[in-house]
DNA sequence: CTGGTAACAGAACAAACGTTATATAACACG
DNA sequence: CGTGTTATATAACGTTTGTTCTGTTACCAG
């Protein structure tokens, strides 16, 4: 057996220099050659590891999702700070959650006319519905969690828009305010019920 | 002087073609020659109107946002009212207002990498946000109207974001219940004070 | 030390792309 | 009724694209 190679980490690698494209420019940045000078390799390397564009476009917005699931998920704290903080994770406060922000976006147009991303986004979407609810549904007993948490991330969705259309007037303070207004926002309006 | 057309009223029929492909399959199905058979021409008509390709995205970006502006612009009825129907017709409630919105999100990647482009996208929402400023301050005195109105933006647009991505999820009613609670929410937190 | 296979680089190719150039048809105007 | 200009179709050109193919390097098993 030849060099060895961790596959799954060369994968990694080549969609995250496709995410980084497709974040600075459009899908349409994110060709066969782009992609693979992005990872400093050739389009030998590319098809060697993906089938075809098609395989590597899924993958990418696959691996994206994954990447904004993972900094999502909060361990420390009671159910409200994990619940903050899974919020807080949702939002473009970085270069890196802003990227992959701006990836999900970018594909939206493209799920329009392509089942199997459709369904890898919608999947994504229901997971983060239903963290959300869960944890909800832990620091709050009142109300229906399911419509909660719909309305929070709507809330985070919404500001998160705003941030990677205008970045300038929305730096991480602001976003973070807005975040807590809903969760107050909510809150009370759950106990007073 | 020969043949006499509507010379705006054609750059309009192209535009609108173009964001229909955009909406169905993303930015990168918008070629010249399938805009041009989408509107029923060729592309010796595109060219005619348009300098190039670049000039006929930032066109159609152009004439899509102008058209949710269009559908905004609420007349009959009090301020309240007023307020309600501009946030309604931001909302992607039928075929076409969907189409307009999946043009927004389309353009989102690419407006990274194209400073006119950005520049259009940001002029629009910050108009947007004028707007609703001035019908929130007209109907509730209290509170920030800025703020109140970025809330209002940020709850519709996270509704309109989720509503693109999982369509079947999110019927008109559903996205007209959420809009509502945002309304009553924000006017029972603006009145307590 | 020596095959043999995985991991790439690089060239090659047909298709599709944006763009330009050329040709034709339709109409207002003198 | 010509005539000149505009609107549009069609063809052609050079580039870029996705894909395929061929070669080369580097490593591990025996």
């Amino acid at each position: 057996m030849p060099r060895v190679v961790d596959v799954e980490e060369r994968r990694q690698e080549l969609t995250d220099a496709a995410a980084r494209l497709i974040a600075r420019a459009g899908i349409g940045a994110a060709t066969m050659r782009e992609v693979a000078a992005e990872a400093g390799l050739t389009t030998g390397a590319l098809t060697h590891y993906f089938a075809d564009k098609r395989e590597l476009l899924q993958c990418t917005l696959t691996a994206s999702l994954q990447r904004r699931i993972d900094r999502r998920h909060a361990t420390g704290g009671d159910a409200r700070a994990r619940l903050r903080a899974s919020l807080v994770g949702a939002l473009p406060l970085d270069e890196e959650s802003s990227r992959h922000w701006m990836v999900t976006v970018a594909f939206c147009a493209e799920a329009a006319g392509d089942q199997a991303l459709a369904q890898t986004q919608r999947d994504a979407y229901r997971e983060f519905r239903t963290h959300i609810a869960r944890l909800v549904g832990e620091c709050s007993p009142a109300g229906d969690p399911g419509r909660l948490a719909e309305r929070l991330i709507a809330a985070v969705d919404g500001v998160a828009l705003q941030a990677l259309f205008d970045p300038e007037s929305w730096p991480p303070v602001r976003q973070l305010d807005a975040l807590d207004e809903a969760l107050d926002l909510l809150s009370a309006a759950a106990t007073q019920r």
